[in-house]
RNA sequence: UGGGGUGUAGCCAAGCGGUAAGGCACUGGGUUUUGGUCUCGGGAUCCCAGGUUCGAAUCCUGGCACCCCAGCCA
């Protein structure tokens, strides 16, 4: 049996959040005859990241609870100048991983072009929509500001049937972009800008990526978001904060048309982390600058950048579980994060030893010749994933940092005539440090007490300290990628600063003289291990290779050490 | 002195008129062949001020702070 609760990774907690109560309540009185019916509509303009897993978490997970399970993929593809079918594929792929599966609900919003272009027709008939022939900088002068109510546009009034003509023929492709748009009737006078006679299509005259040369007009998120959700009977379409005043435009639009669906809008804030950046913009100038190698950089927080990193899914989605949804802006803590990740590969991950800094060791009296294997359990807590051997013989070598000449109080690893235990093998005893002529220690002379194999002394006599170590002649090199936060400031670009400038020079630190165990030879890429003391690792899926291992650091192991040597540095 | 939102511990977050859950972080102890894990313990009177009530984080009034909105982006 494992000795953590059981709870880590595979229940999840039970949700309960404000928008589960009000779908339990809707539920219970009968609201809906259908049943819940969500969607994840993601615009296909750039790579998922952890703010979307948010998202994701909730509609699939609320459409998981209820009878039906229905939660759909749709692609909001209404711009084709932002959009293409990279990104399509990449978010495919991310939902996936993230553990949720949309069965036949794949959709894209230009999948109902026509539809909606009846609607605009309708809307037309019923004189709520007009044509404006205004100029982008007349109507975004007669709009008004927050303070002041705009003025109509002397095109309101025009007649239906020219309405429809001039729609027509802006289908028809005879007028250039931006000469034309088709505008909501609603209320100048409305202190809500959204109600303002807003566009709800636009001339664009470019392919599209999936209706190709088929349309020169697109609709509007406004236009599109509601009645696509109508079309598809989705019940609850929830979105962020920044929509809500959007909502009663949401409610005007379905109301006017009078579709036989009308879905609800509930809005919630949208994740925020510190010490990172959460905008599709932003994340996009990283990489178009080369700041990160890509939108998988193992320090980018997308869902491909932590993928390659080594989080896991689940992580995620606990984490997603964790933090809660609420109508509060708020900015979680990296460290919430890296709690989860933490927790999940405790329980699933191999133990093995890796000596980052390598600090060369003789073990003066264990014979040249001799080597033995020496069993280390894969798990320390759980037997059932088995052991596997470490040999030992009399070169080693362990961690730079686990050596010092001059320990100062609290220090419990090796130190000259300090004995301390060789994880799995035996206890030794440092005799004599060796220093080049810079006067850098380049060796350590020790000897072993051949009573202590495995790691405890018949004479119950104890050791502080533990250290990790590896064979010479058995280890294998390998490269070994630090990452750190990629950014130094809780908030980047807060100030009003360049967001950029508060990149972190320190967020991957590359080693390459790293000496992982023999067991390793055959690392498979994107498997997690332990590294023990050192943290979680990850075989990096794309520069990894059995010639050159690469690991990726996922995240330390908590240090108590480091927070004590802090103290003691500031004492 | 336009509209829409939000304010519970350092960070999240329950609470829905009956006397402040939980998690993370921090911190103290125990266990430990990872200074890991596990485990036990420690902190708030709820933005402020009035009011209603036997009783308010929860209701009312008035303030204050912060966030969002003036793309032919989503």
């Amino acid at each position: 049996m494992k000795a953590q609760s059981a709870n880590t990774t595979t229940e999840s907690t039970i949700q309960n959040d404000f928008i589960r109560q009000i779908i339990a309540e809707e539920v219970k009185t009968n609201k809906n005859e259908e049943q819940v019916v969500t969607r994840f509509p993601p615009e296909p303009n750039g790579y998922l990241h952890i703010g979307h897993a948010k998202s994701i978490c909730l509609n699939f997970g609320i459409a998981a609870e209820h009878e039906g399970r229905q939660c759909y993929l749709r692609f909001d593809d209404t711009n084709p100048s932002k959009e293409n079918l990279e990104y399509v594929e990449s978010i495919k792929t991310d939902v996936h991983w993230l553990g949720y599966d949309w069965g036949d609900r794949l959709r894209h919003s230009s999948d109902y072009f026509d539809q909606l272009y009846d609607y605009a027709i309708a809307l037309i008939k019923m004189n709520k929509a007009y044509v404006c022939s205004l100029t982008t900088e007349q109507i975004k002068e007669s709009r008004g500001t927050l303070r002041d109510q705009g003025k109509n546009s002397p095109y309101r009034d025009r007649s239906i049937s020219e309405n429809l003509d001039l729609f027509e023929r802006m289908k028809a492709g005879e007028f250039a972009d931006g000469e034309q748009v088709l505008r909501a009737k609603i209320d100048m006078a409305s202190p809500n800008l959204n109600m303002r006679d807003p566009i709800i299509y636009r001339i664009k005259k470019m392919p599209h990526q999936m209706t190709g040369e088929k349309w020169c007009i697109y609709p509007m998120y406004d236009f599109t978001h509601c009645l696509s959700d109508a079309i598809e009977g989705i019940t609850h379409s929830l979105c962020t904060l920044e929509f809500e005043d959007h909502r009663p435009l949401y409610d005007w639009i379905l109301d006017t048309l009078k579709t036989p669906r009308h879905p609800q809008q509930i809005e919630f804030a949208r994740l925020s982390l510190n010490y990172t950046v959460l905008s599709k913009r932003k994340l996009q100038e990283l990489v178009e600058n080369n700041l990160v190698s890509g939108w998988d950089d193992p320090r980018m927080p997308t869902l491909s950048g932590m993928r390659r990193r080594g989080y896991t899914s689940s992580a995620i989605r606990d984490f997603c579980d964790r933090i809660g949804v609420t109508r509060k802006n708020t900015q979680i803590e990296m460290g919430a994060l890296e709690n989860c990740i933490r927790k999940d590969l405790e329980a699933k991950t191999v133990r093995v030893m890796a000596v980052l800094k390598p600090l060369r060791v003789v073990i003066e009296n264990y014979s040249e010749d001799q080597v033995e294997q020496l069993d280390a359990p894969n798990h320390p807590d759980d037997a059932s994933m088995g052991t596997h051997q470490v040999p030992f013989s009399r070169v080693l070598y362990i961690e730079q940092e686990d050596f010092l000449e001059a320990p100062p109080k609290k220090f419990f690893r090796l130190a000259p005539g300090r004995e301390v235990r060789l994880r799995y093998a035996y206890f030794i005893t440092c005799q004599a440090v060796i220093k080049d002529e810079k006067g850098d220690i380049v060796e350590l002379r020790c000897t072993y007490d051949p009573e202590t194999r495995g790691g405890s002394a018949p004479d119950g006599r104890k050791v502080k300290g533990t250290l990790h170590w590896v064979s010479e002649s058995h280890a294998i090199k390998a490269e070994v990628r630090l990452y750190d936060r990629l950014f130094n400031h809780p908030n980047p670009g807060a100030d009003g600063s360049d967001f950029k400038a508060a990149l972190n020079p320190n967020s991957m630190e590359v080693l390459s003289d790293t000496l992982v165990e023999a067991s390793l030879a055959n690392a498979q890429a994107g498997v997690r291990y332990q590294f023990e003391r050192k943290g979680y690792f990850c075989v990096d899926p794309v520069d990894s290779s059995k010639e050159a291992l690469v690991f990726n650091r996922i995240v330390t192991l908590r240090d108590s050490w480091a927070k004590i040597e802090k103290a003691n540095k500031r004492a």
